[in-house]
DNA sequence: GCCAACGTTGGC
DNA sequence: GCCAACGTTGGC
């Protein structure tokens, strides 16, 4: 199994909002950037574990996980005009954009910050702390992962929320 | 194929 | 809102 993180701003799609949607899943669409796209058509497999990552936002944090339901299938977004995220080069027959469902699995009592992240010997190497790695599917090691979730729920301990998430 | 111009991302 | 970092575009 392998591990990721999925950026995205809260004012445009939020933890909250995957927690809320219908069936707790939503597809990943509109990424426009070639290596992520690669990662999403090839390398993501159903089952594989997703850290949630709001950027531009006060505090940017992770906030929670998913999982990938559904591997790579066309982005659907690029074939519509009207989309903001429209590609007339993405054509049905030969699909330039893919994307995968990702299904809510926890969201963290209190978010582990960017703040948090830094300076943590465990994610020294890891991209999101990397300058200008802007990736916004990113690859994160078990180790990475599991590191993260041990810090959300040390976090969520000491505020008195129990969070039994693995 | 080079590379300058431009657009986007995203932390601050 | 600034701006560094990076990706893409397009003229040559």
């Amino acid at each position: 199994m392998r591990y990721w993180l999925f950026k995205t701003e809260p004012s445009e799609f939020s933890i909250e909002d995957l927690r809320k949607a219908k069936k707790q899943t939503e597809p990943w669409d509109g990424v426009r950037n070639y290596q992520a796209r690669n990662l999403l058509r090839d390398e993501m497999k159903e089952g594989d574990r997703v850290l949630f990552y709001h950027s531009s936002t006060k505090p940017t944090a992770v906030v929670g996980t998913a999982r990938i339901t559904r591997e790579g299938y066309p982005d659907h977004t690029a074939f519509d005009p009207k989309n903001k995220h429209h590609d007339p080069k993405s054509k049905k027959t030969e699909p330039t954009w893919f994307m995968v469902d990702v299904t809510f699995e926890s969201e963290f009592p209190d978010p582990v910050t960017l703040e948090e992240l830094k300076g943590l010997v465990e994610l020294k190497d890891m991209m999101l702390l990397r300058r200008g790695a802007r990736l916004s599917v990113q690859p994160v090691t078990a180790t990475e992962f599991k590191a993260v979730l041990t810090i959300a729920k040390a976090k969520a301990k000491a505020a008195g929320h129990p969070y039994a998430q693995r």
